[in-house]
DNA sequence: AATGAATGAGCATTCATTCAT
DNA sequence: CATGAATGAATGCTCATTCAT
C-alpha cells in the first residue's frame, strides 16, 4: 500500500447534505463553531483554518455555504440578534409588561451570551471589510423585520407614541448597550491596571448603569407619549 | 570615500528633533497625517507608510514616536476627545447652561469632525490589539481626567446628582453616541440599498434622535437629582 | 419517504447520454461550450464550474467525458486544428492551387477565428500541464494524420520537393503564425500605450506580415524543389 | 533564553542595499535565482518561497524589487533577450557578415540557452497576467530599442530593403523560432510515444528545420531588397 | 535621531477533481 | 450515467515592525 493510497484512505468526507433541510444543518453547525471559538477568544482572531476545524468541515466547504469569514460572523450576529429579539418581543407581548420586564429579560439573555457585546461592536466594522452587498443587505433587513412588530408592541404598550417611535426607541435602546459595553468593557490589558485610584471612574457596574440609564429612555418615552395622548 | 558612502551621505535627513518641544511637534506632525488620512478613509484601512510618507518622515522615524500604528490611531482620538470635551466643559461653563446648550455645543463639534465616529467606534478593538498597557492606561488615564471635573461641573448643574453621577451622564451619552452612530451609519455596500422600502426604519435623522435621546437621559438625571433634592 | 429522499427525487437530471453517438454530442457540447467562453475571454480562464454550467451539465460529468480541464481545451483546438486542414487542404487539392490561393483561404479561416491564435500558443503548454499521455499522444497523432496527406499534396504541387518537406512547410507555416501572433497581438494592459511612439514598431499589419513571410517560405520551397527537379 | 529570543538572534538579514549599484545587484541576484530555477524546471512552476530563498532573501525583499512573480520572470526573459541581441547585433556589425553566420551566432546562443525557450513561449502570456502596464512597457520599450538598430543594421546589409523591413525581418524571425520550439519540443509526458512511427513527422531536427527556414526568410528578404535596387 | 531596506509570519481564498448519492 | 457537495492542497502577497547604516 503506497504512501497515497494512504492519504485516500485517511480522506473522510462528511456525509453529503443534499436536501435544503440539511444545507441548513450545515451552515448552522458553522455557525455553531464560531460561536464556541467567539467564546473563547471574544477578539474573534481565529483563522478560517480552525474555524473549518471545528465545524468539521475542510476550509473550501465553509466557503459553500459563506461568502467570506466575515459573513460567518455576521450571521452569528444575526442569530443572537434574532435570539435576544425573541427575548424582548415575548417580554414586550407579557401580560403586565413596561420597561422593567423588558428590560430585565434582555439583561438575562447577555448575561448569559456575554460575546453579544464584542460581535455587535463590530457589526459595523464589518459590513465594511468583505461582506458582500448582498449579505449585508439581507442582515439589515432581516433586522428590520424584527424591528417592525416590536416597536409596534412598544407603541401598544405607551399609546401617545408616534408610529415609529416604538422602533427608534428599540434602536437607541440597541445603540447604549453597545456604546455603554465598549466605554466599561475593561481591555485585557488594562485588566490589572483598573485597581487604580485614577482608574476609579471606569469601575462602573455595568449593568446597573446600563439598566438605569435605558430606563430613563423608555420612561422618557412613555412620559411623551402620555403627554402627547392627554 | 566610495561612491557608495557618497550615496548615503546625499540622504535627505530631517533636522533632528532635539528638545521636547521639538519632539511634540513630530508626534503632532504624525497624528495630523493619521488625521489627514482617516477623514478619507473612514475604516483607517491606511498603512504605516502611508502614514510616515504623509508626515514627511521614515517609517522607522515613526516608531521613535509610537510603539504602534494603533498607538497613533489612539493618539488622534484622544486628541479629538480633548477637543470635544473642551467644547462640552465650555459650555458646562457658560452662565445659563443647560442640557439643551452642552448638546448643541458638542453636536456642533461632531459635525464639523466626522472621523471622531468611526475612531471612537475602533478604541474599545485597538486598546485590544497593538496597544501597550502603557498607551492604553495613559490614554484610559487621560480620559479619567477630563471627566471627573466636567462630572462636577454637571453635579453642580443639576444640584442633588450624587458625587459620580455626572461623570456617569457624560460617559453614558458618550456610549450612546458611539452606539447609535455604529446604527445608523450606513455602510459603503449599502449606499444604494438605503433607497429600499425595507430599510425605511434605518433612513433616520441621526444628528435629531441623538439629541432627542440624549435629552432625555439628562433630563431624566436632572429630574431625579431634583427630587432628591426635595 | 422522507422529506430529504423527496428532494432528492426532485433533482433534476439530464437524460443519459447510452449510444455512442449521444456521447459523441455530450463531447461536443462541452467542447462548443469551450469555444464559447474562450470567445470572450482569450486567456481561458474560466473554471470549470463556468464551463459546465454553460454546457448544461454538471461538474462531474464533465468528468466523464473528458480527463482534465486542459483536456477540454485541447479537444476544442483539435476540432479547430480539423477545420482549418480542412480549408488548407481542400485549397491544395483545388485546381490551380498555389501558395496564394492556398494562404488566402487559411487567412480567411483564422480571421474569422480569432480564438484559434491563443489557443494554439497554448498548447505546447497544455500538453505539459494536466494532460494524461493518452491524450496528448491521440492528440498528436491526430495532427500527423492530417499533416501526412497535406503535405503530399503540397509535394505534389512543388514537384522536386523530398518526401517529407511538404509537411515541413506546414509545420513551419504553423509555427509561424503562432509565433507571429504571440508578437503581434497587443496585451490587453498595452492597449493604450500602442499609441505611444516608442511602440510604433509593433503597430504593425498583422495579416499583411503574415501573409508576405509565408509566401516567403512557401516560394522558397517551390524554388528549391524547381531547382531539384532540373 | 526563551524561545522568542532565539528566534530573534536566528534571524540574519543580508547587508543592506543602500546604493543604487547595490540595488542593482539585488535584482540582478533575483533573477539569477529565477535562471537557475528555470533551467532545472522549464514550466517555471517554482514558488516565491523557493525563489526567494535560492536568491537568499527573504520573501517579501522580493517584492521590494519586483511587483509579481510574473514581472521576475519577464525580467530574466529581457535578460536573455538583450544577450542574444547583444550575440546578433556584433553578428551583423562584422565584417562579412550574412544571413548564414547572423544565423549561425544565435543559434550557439540558443544551444547553450535552452531555457531561454519556454519563457520566450510564455512571454505573451506573462504580458497578460500579474504583469503591471508600466512594467509591460518598460519591456515592450527596451525590446523595441534594440530591434530599431539592428534592422538598421540588416537595411544597411540588404540595399533596397525599405525603411522597417530590417526589423520586421527581425521579428519574423523571432517569432518563427518561438513557434517551431513550440511545435517541434516534445511534452514530457510523450517522450516514451515519440519512439512510434504514428509520430515519425514530429521527428525533426529542431536545429536544421530552423536555420533552413530562416535562411529562406533572410534569403527572400535579401533578394526582394536586391531587385527594389535594380 | 533618522532612515528605509529587510524581514517573514500570517492567511483567506480558489478551484480542479473526487465520489457518495 | 448524472449530479454537485465536499475536499484541501497550494500560494502569492501584505504590511507592521526591526535594526543596520
Amino acid at each position: 500500500m503506497t504512501k497515497s493510497q494512504l492519504k485516500v484512505q485517511a480522506r473522510r468526507t462528511r456525509t453529503r447534505a443534499v436536501a435544503a433541510e440539511d444545507k441548513e444543518q450545515r451552515r448552522a453547525a458553522i455557525v455553531a463553531a464560531a460561536h464556541a471559538l467567539i467564546h473563547r477568544d471574544p477578539s474573534a482572531s481565529f483563522s478560517v483554518e480552525e474555524l473549518a476545524r471545528r465545524a468539521g468541515l475542510a476550509k473550501g466547504t465553509l466557503y459553500l455555504y459563506f461568502g467570506s469569514r466575515e459573513e460567518v460572523l455576521l450571521a452569528l450576529h444575526l442569530q443572537q440578534s434574532h435570539e435576544i429579539f425573541d427575548v424582548i418581543e415575548r417580554a414586550l407581548a407579557a401580560p403586565g409588561a413596561d420597561a422593567r420586564s423588558v428590560l430585565a429579560a434582555g439583561t438575562v439573555y447577555l448575561r448569559a451570551h456575554p460575546e453579544f457585546y464584542p460581535l455587535a461592536g463590530n457589526c459595523r466594522n464589518m459590513l465594511d471589510t468583505n461582506v458582500s452587498a448582498e449579505a449585508a443587505l439581507a442582515f439589515k433587513v432581516a433586522i428590520a423585520r424584527r424591528l417592525a412588530p416590536m416597536g409596534e408592541l412598544i407603541e401598544a404598550l405607551y399609546p401617545g407614541l408616534a408610529r415609529g417611535e416604538g422602533a427608534a426607541l428599540l434602536m437607541n435602546s440597541y445603540a447604549f448597550i453597545i456604546g455603554l459595553w465598549q466605554q466599561a468593557d475593561t481591555p485585557l490589558v488594562l485588566r490589572d491596571a483598573m485597581k487604580r485610584p485614577e482608574m476609579a471612574i471606569f469601575r462602573i457596574d455595568f449593568e446597573k448603569q446600563l439598566i438605569a440609564a435605558l430606563l430613563d429612555l423608555w420612561q422618557s418615552a412613555e412620559r411623551r407619549g402620555a403627554q402627547r395622548k392627554s
